[in-house]
DNA sequence: CCTACCGATCGGTAGG
DNA sequence: CCTACCGATCGGTAGG
């Protein structure tokens, strides 16, 4: 708090007359996150589009949000463990839905035959893991624009998942 | 310091028979997760044989490691930012280092045609972070096998990275 | 390895 | 929004 007070030109004491407790800070930026994830979910479980599109779009999200609010992608990634219950358990359960919601689309994908036929969680979370560098490597300034990095990201992902195989053949 | 005392049943100040400072934990697991994978990156190095096989192998080290020994994969992961100086700057650089040796053989595969002509360290960093969910979910017993998870794991990850092109073709 | 501490720091409050 | 604090906790030491 005393760091957080002098990065905005007050006393730590100070900051009290803008939040209740500490803990209210973390809350909010997690709560906000959610919010931002979950209304993307809502928006695309109800287009009308493949399941290698849905997946698209989302980590789409998930990488755009990194590079343009890396602080709060932080704070919703690596300090989320740190709320105090009963937010922690609340924040769990929507993110073990959010998750879940994922998860269908991921079985949908690999039933048509789009996906390879590998464990929805691993590729859930190997796909939403490997994009966490992101909003680490901030300092260094990008050789490549955030746009050109999505889709090399987005390349180098969905290129391990689509099924290259012939749909009814056998291998190779 | 309490809560690992606790867990050894013994009081708090009783630690420092053992060790000297609170840090010098942190720099020993450090420095031990440093030495294994550079002494894997000396034998990679010298191995005969095609990038992808090299990448494959480093992939395969780095998913062991964290189903083996998650709580120094944490550590050496999430933790090693507490690092004091000037121990910060000394890991920082062998770091660096480790990475720009993995960089290498990640260019040689994408100047050979074997890779996709994808940014090194766009596939590097997200190569590294894909697998950084390893070692958090170890609480939730696996559906699959260590052998499945890396299996499944490294297949996702290098159907993205390989490329499949012909090799002085067009598209398709 | 324990008891008995200590100085520093932390989140937070009282009162204006 | 500030000054002046407070109780709790932290890493660590003295001395046996």
């Amino acid at each position: 708090m005393r760091d957080l007070a002098e990065r905005v030109n007050l006393r730590a004491s100070s900051l009290y007359s803008h939040i209740r407790r500490k803990e209210e800070i973390l809350q909010k930026i997690c709560a906000e996150q959610d919010r931002r994830f979950t209304e993307a979910m809502d928006e695309v479980e109800h287009m009308e589009c493949k399941p290698v599109e849905k997946v698209r779009i989302l980590l789409s999200l998930h990488i755009r949000t990194a590079l343009e609010d890396p602080t709060s992608v932080t704070v919703f990634s690596d300090e989320w463990k740190h709320l105090e219950e009963p937010y922690l358990q609340k924040f769990s359960e929507r993110r073990r839905i959010y998750e879940q919601r994922f998860l269908n689309i991921i079985e949908e994908g690999i039933k048509g035959g789009a996906f390879k036929p590998l464990d929805a969680n691993i590729i859930l979370y190997t796909l939403l893991t490997a994009i966490r560098w992101l909003h680490h490597k901030q300092q260094t300034q990008p050789a490549l624009s955030g746009e050109k990095q999505e889709q090399q990201i987005i390349e180098l992902l969905m290129g391990g998942l689509e099924n290259n195989l012939p749909k009814e053949g056998g291998e190779r």
